[in-house]
DNA sequence: ACAAAACATCCAAACTTTTAAATGTATAGA
DNA sequence: TCTATACATTTAAAAGTTTGGATGTTTTGT
């Protein structure tokens, strides 16, 4: 994993919405959009733009069925980053 | 480690300098504001404010030694940070 | 006391991110 | 085919971040 992988993965972790969709994703496995457009009381236009950032990082995967996108945690992803970290010390 | 202090943990790493300074920190042990400088060819300014942001997120120590500013990894805040994400797994 | 070095603070410009309204596209069900 | 639902995209405003010049403070060495 490269720096800028790094900087883009820590990136999409820090933001309020985008962190409690990740925790709430290693609770219950998946959600899709509409979801987290309830959980989080955001405008459905935002909620995609967080989506989209977490997809774009690699931290989550996705997979559309039907209508839903679907996404879920990648956890290699975020195994590698924590990996980094770990290096670090 | 609540979710704030991960967010601006996060945030911290989420820049090309201050993660190379991290990097750095890893390698090095420790480094002053003017290493810094000389290492990224940002300003003073600039380098001050990155070593705020890193000081505020809690992954670096400081130590003011006369009129040099030495700052090291808390490498038990990486560890909270990389525990967290091993949680998320 | 003076000059230089190291860092902090203030300020403003440039850039990026976050947010939502409006609108577009695709799929599911009647 | 029509309607409703789920999501994407465009656009623009508001807020936040990054950056460096100017200036201030503290400490060190002469």
């Amino acid at each position: 994993m490269d720096t800028r992988l790094i900087e883009k993965a820590s990136g999409a972790i820090a933001d309020k919405y985008r962190l409690q969709i990740l925790v709430t994703l290693s609770e219950k496995g998946s959600m899709n959009s509409s979801d987290i457009q309830e959980m989080t009381g955001l405008s459905q236009p935002c909620v995609s733009h967080h989506v989209k950032t977490l997809i774009d990082s690699g931290l989550v995967n996705a997979q559309k069925e039907g209508r839903n996108l679907n996404i879920s945690l990648n956890k290699e992803a975020i195994k590698d980053l924590s990996g980094f970290l770990t290096k670090l010390t």
